[in-house]
Formats: structure tokens, sequence, C-alpha cells
DNA sequence: ATGGTTTTTACTGCGTC
DNA sequence: GACGCGGTAAAAACCAT
């Protein structure tokens, strides 16, 4: 398409190019009529059903048009075609290792060490950037994960320090970046005392739940990042909001998880089963019944479990209120 | 890998609406 | 008959060794 010369458009062209629109897309995969793509929206629809088979399809052609080369080649924006196989996809500067000129003449001494400087102060930079554009990537994930989860700002902040560390140490070579992402992140939200069940952060995460806890452990060895087990208590209100219970059920539900703390029935017990437990029998104790199914739902945690652990938490508030 | 503990799954029976 | 609840047994998951 490199015409010399504006020309009026004849007919004949006109219908070779609608030719080559309409080979390049093929039936309706619902009625097999027709389809036309629709350039101005990005869309390529059924001209039978409507069917919209693609959507925001994005045109990568230049948006300007030239007439002829010396045009082209002043219009031009772009450079070489990118590669996803490297890190910044190619873009970034590469110095030959032969001490040679773009003539392949030897080059004099002086310009040899010249050339080598040149490539320690590039091979920097480059690393640089790779760890900046690490980061950023991380970061952007930790930032997702935590709204989709809602937590706050300063689990953030806690997950992007967790994560530079785990940087800085050299924690991440053999590691995905998505897994450190997700597991500073489950470590800063129990820190915080806003913990996520480490079923609700796999579900935000795109990374295995088993490779999240592996790497979770690992980044707390090597970190040495002190945290306790979760407290039942901090999982109640949420809890208690998504089942729309009042305060006072609230309270309740963390009386009957102090007491039972103090019969020292909790050890050993999954902590989010603790709380679905006492958030249930408070939700009885307060005339607000809800069912078992429903809190089981909000805590994911089997009903079996819930049963088990409110008989045991009822008995504690019976058989030894103070002690 | 192993064994002990906890949680889940699946099923059953009972009472109520 | 569907639903909520309780219990049980076996499977699965988890954890320390």
């Amino acid at each position: 398409m490199t015409d010399t010369s504006i020309r009026q458009r004849t007919s004949e062209e006109e219908r070779a190019e609608e030719e080559e629109s309409s080979e390049s897309t093929t039936t309706c995969p619902e009625c097999g009529g027709r389809l036309e793509s629709d350039s101005e929206h990005g869309e390529t629809v059924c001209q039978d059903c409507g069917l919209v088979v693609e959507e925001d399809a994005v045109d990568r052609g230049p948006e300007w048009r030239a007439f002829d080369s010396a045009e082209k080649d002043q219009k031009s924006r772009v450079g070489a075609p990118t590669t996803n196989m490297m890190h910044d996809k190619g873009l970034s500067t590469n110095i030959g290792w032969q001490d040679k000129d773009a003539y392949g003449n030897t080059l004099s001494s002086r310009q040899r060490e010249k050339m080598q400087r040149l490539r320690t102060w590039n091979e920097r930079f480059r690393t640089r950037d790779s760890k900046e554009r690490n980061l950023k990537q991380a970061l952007g994930e930790i930032d997702r994960m935590a709204s989709a989860l809602g937590l706050p700002e300063n689990v953030r902040e806690t997950a992007s320090v967790i994560y530079r560390r785990a940087l800085s140490e050299d924690l991440l070579p053999g590691r995905s970046i998505e897994g450190v992402a997700t597991s500073a992140l489950y470590a800063a939200a129990r820190q915080a005392g806003t913990p996520r069940s480490l079923d609700e952060i796999t579900d935000v995460s795109r990374v295995e739940k088993d490779e999240i806890a592996r790497t979770y452990r690992y980044v707390v060895r090597e970190l040495s990042l002190e945290i306790q087990p979760a407290d039942p208590e901090s999982y109640v209100p949420r809890f208690a909001s998504d089942l729309d219970l009042s305060d006072e059920s609230e309270r309740r539900a963390r009386e009957l998880l102090r007491n039972a703390k103090e019969a020292g029935i909790h050890s050993g017990k999954s902590p989010v089963g603790l709380a679905a437990a006492s958030v249930y029998a408070a939700s009885l104790l307060t005339n607000e019944k809800v069912t078992q199914s429903e809190v089981s739902d909000v805590a994911n945690i089997s009903e079996v479990t819930i049963r088990n652990r409110y008989h045991e938490l009822l008995e504690a508030e019976s058989g030894a209120p103070s002690l």
C-alpha cells in the first residue's frame, strides 16, 4: 500500500478489497450467517442474528496514511517489533561484545576501554530496570488482590514492604512473582489483624494454593517475620456484617471466644472454624437466628465443623464461666 | 514417608413448617 | 416434601516427626 500518488478508487479496487475482508472472516457460530467486522466499534458481528463474536479488537496499524515512502519515514514513530521472550520485550539497549565498529573494523584501545565502560553501565541500568518492572508488576498484583479482598491501605503498604524485602534478599529466583506477591499480602493481612484465610487468598490469586502456602512459609522463614496464629476474634466482625447481625451478637461472639480461650478449647483448631461457630452460637443467644449453612457459606467452613465447635463453645461457657 | 489430629464429605434420622 | 439440625463414618487435608 505504498502508492506513489493519490488516485480515485476504482470500483474494481473496492470489490477486491471487500473480498479480501470477507476472506479473513468466517461464518457465525450461532446461525451460520455471514460475519462482518465493524472496525469503528472494534467488533465482529454476525450479519444475520447480530451476535457479537469478537469485541475490543485492536487496530495495530498506524493511524496515519502515507502517500510516498519519504512521507512514511517522516510520519512513522515506531521502531523494531517487540518480543515477549525478553523481560523488557527486547526494547533495551544491547551493546555487542566484539570490539568492532559498524563496518567490522577493530577499535582503537581507547575506544575499547570506552565500550567496556559502557557495557558495564548498560548492564547495571538494565538489571535495575528489570527489578523495577518486577516490582511494579508485583505491586499491581498486590493492589488488585487487596481490593478484591477488601483489605485496607495499610495492609497493602505492609505487603509491599514485605515484597521489597523479599526482592532485596534475593528470594525471588526460582519463585514466581505472583506467588511471592500473594504470600506477602497473606502475611501482611495477618500481621495487620485483618486476616484472610488461605482459601480466600487463593480465590483471588493466580497461583495455586499449595504454591502460596509453600512460598509463604519460605518467605516468613527467610525474612524471619513474626506472625502469630490468627486470632479467631479478628474474623468475627466480617462474618457478623456479612450476615447482617447486630453489634450485640458480635459482642456475644467475642465473649464466647474469650471464654473458650480461657478454657483452652482453641488450641489446634482452625481459627476460622472457631469464629464461625461463635458467630452462629451468638446468633442463637440473641435470637437473630442465622442458619448453619449461611454461616458456613460466609466463613467457608463446613457445617459439621461449626456444629462441633459451637458445642464446645457453649460447654466452656456453662461449664467453667470463670477460671 | 508416617501417624495422629482436624476438617470435610456424604449419608441418615428427626422434628417442624 | 423441603428445610434446619444433629450425629456418624470414612476420606481428605494438615502437621510434626
